[in-house]
DNA sequence: ATGAAAGCGCTAACAA
DNA sequence: TTGTTAGCGCTTTCAT
């Protein structure tokens, strides 16, 4: 086993207080920091962050768990809101729930197993019953991409119906009328969104929206194949599509291929998320994009002012400072939870054909 | 602050080690087990995994340090090695070091404090010296994709050599002869032996490599757009390019498409990693695959074998029984580090003519 | 500025 | 089977 403080303190002459003193900053006497850092040297101690954690009931760890790391968007936000964590010192527990309810609660009893600090998470069900212990135990809570009345915590939203409908009216300005929308999962908020999102601007324009011009996906890849050849089959006359995530676009992009459609000729398409594949497509695809980092910004700040007690959060260095300015933050009552919904951006590439 | 076990204990009128007993699956009688059981309910009780680390001294924690979580590759070995070590009761720590040395010295230092029970890494840097605590305080450590000579630990490798060189042949069996490659950085690991592979699939055939059918990329996407556009500048005669990893891959597609050469008409393709990417191509990818899924089942079981003390490591629930008849293992010394080194696959496409 | 001592929530002897 | 007790390595009064 290492050394530990009581190593030092021997091997130094000083009391323990004094040790622990000078690893936590405190003042200490020129004479006495030397030998304490020699002692540390040639004992090879290094702090237990267990043991401090034991003590000070806090164990600077931040559990966070998602749907899916095995997906560009969260990752992105997890590399992200890690960062910026670990920069403050805190380490971050992530835990993968494949999209179950069942790993989610499982995830959720193992974190504050662990005691955990704090929080964020991305719910794949519904059911907030596994946060209450979190709660109740004044250990703050963030939760990303997803709104649930039941549960006062902190919100980080995206602006996804918003989205939706300027991706629909680029495709109105640009001629197209039979407007087509693969969709996702019912009971996903973020989902429900974007296609309200669709509607709404459909409607703005003057157009009923068609149920058959709606086909569903489930957020996969397999799925926006599957709803992007039904749409096809449909809609012989649709000449545009707004597909409202990423795994989905690919999808419908291998259909596209597949089915030998050419894109924007025969077909518009105006795809979401990852700037990479949209670049390597042919053509580039038109996207709607999600502004990952400031997600986790978002919800890593507000996980820190209430863990460092309202003080001030310094930005993470080397953090551009105010490009912010596209931020609402909307109190909801004061002092107690915030909902910032964040707005989404747009990547011009040349699968939209201008009728 | 939550009950704590000496609540239940009062509660029941029972001793500490009777709660103890309980809690760790001990014989307690049946009487009491319910007073136990209720008071637990009760009171709200729940563990404290963090005193039991301090006194046991096992936080049943593992470190995971990789480049960059941000990258599918990675991602995919991390989903699933969390999978495993979750099921086994182990909490992951996830430390993207951004492909920074500096970070990844940071990340060990941050992760021993924590008192991770074991590491799994796959180093950015070559020095190796932040390992050293680990392997001094008889922490268990698996490296992946990457070889140290001056370390003694576990290592998960895949065939890079064997992998570029396939890929080579098949280029040749097509008939192609002017093969050009896009390489990855001079000092990565991986980099080095795809590109050996390369050079010796061209000699195997009587084929000299040409130094201007090789260009360096960086790993990274504008890398690889740079380094395609590199190889058709100097190379107008080249009819086949083989690009060695993921993001090149995608970067060189962009670069082809933008510069209007067809594809395999005009040059032939075979790609790297990522499944979904290639089938969404036009046309289809031809690609060599890595067996991440392998990758993470090898690594999370070398460690959890270590850590259970060489008992058995039952294969995790749904595991696919013995798709490991791929799987070389190489002892180095009886009871010492183990270096696995798994193939690669391939995924043929559309992508490469037939001369 | 420094030391002594108590205790965070748990496990593990050892006794009973 | 159950209770008592002594720590794990640290922080934190309270003295000095």
């Amino acid at each position: 086993m290492g050394a530990t403080m009581k190593d030092i303190a021997k091997r130094t002459g000083l009391g323990l207080a004094t040790i622990s003193s000078y690893l936590n900053g405190g003042n200490v006497r020129e004479k006495n920091r030397i030998k304490i850092e020699e002692a540390i040297e040639e004992l090879h101690f290094e702090v237990n962050e267990v043991a401090r954690g034991l003590k000070t009931n806090r164990t600077k760890t931040i559990g966070i768990i998602i749907p899916e790391l095995n997906n560009i968007f969260f990752a992105e936000i997890i590399t992200e809101a890690e960062d910026i964590l670990r920069n403050h010192g805190y380490a971050t527990m992530i835990c993968d729930c494949r999209s179950d309810e069942k790993r989610e609660a499982e995830a959720e009893e193992f974190l504050f197993h662990r005691r955990v600090d704090g929080l964020i998470l991305m719910p794949a069900g519904n059911g907030a019953d596994g946060l209450s212990r979190f709660l109740r135990a004044g250990k703050p809570v963030v939760m990303i991409d997803r709104k649930m009345d039941q549960v006062d915590c902190d919100c980080v939203l995206v602006d996804n119906e918003g989205a939706a409908a300027e991706a629909v009216e680029r495709l109105y300005q640009a001629g197209h009328r039979k407007i087509g929308m693969i969709a996702g999962p019912s009971d996903v908020y973020t989902a429900k969104e974007r296609l309200k999102g669709y509607r709404s601007a459909l409607k703005k324009r003057g157009l009923e929206p068609e149920e058959s011009l709606v086909a569903r996906g489930d957020y996969t890849i397999a799925g926006g194949a599957r709803a992007m050849h039904q749409l096809k089959e449909q809609n012989a006359e649709m000449t545009a599509v707004f597909i409202s995530n990423y795994e989905m676009t690919v999808g419908a992009m291998m259909e596209i291929n597949d089915s030998g459609i050419s894109v924007p000729e025969e077909l518009s398409v105006i795809g979401f998320d990852n700037t990479d594949f949209a670049k390597a497509s042919v053509p580039r695809l038109s996207i709607v994009t999600q502004p990952t980092g400031e997600i986790a910004k978002c919800a890593a700040e507000l996980l820190l002012r209430k863990l460092e007690g309202e003080t001030e959060v310094r930005p993470v260095e080397g953090g551009t400072a105010e490009e912010s300015g596209e931020k609402q933050v909307k109190r909801r009552e004061a002092g107690k939870s915030e909902t910032v919904k964040l707005k989404t951006g747009f990547v011009e590439g040349r699968s939209v054909k201008q009728l």
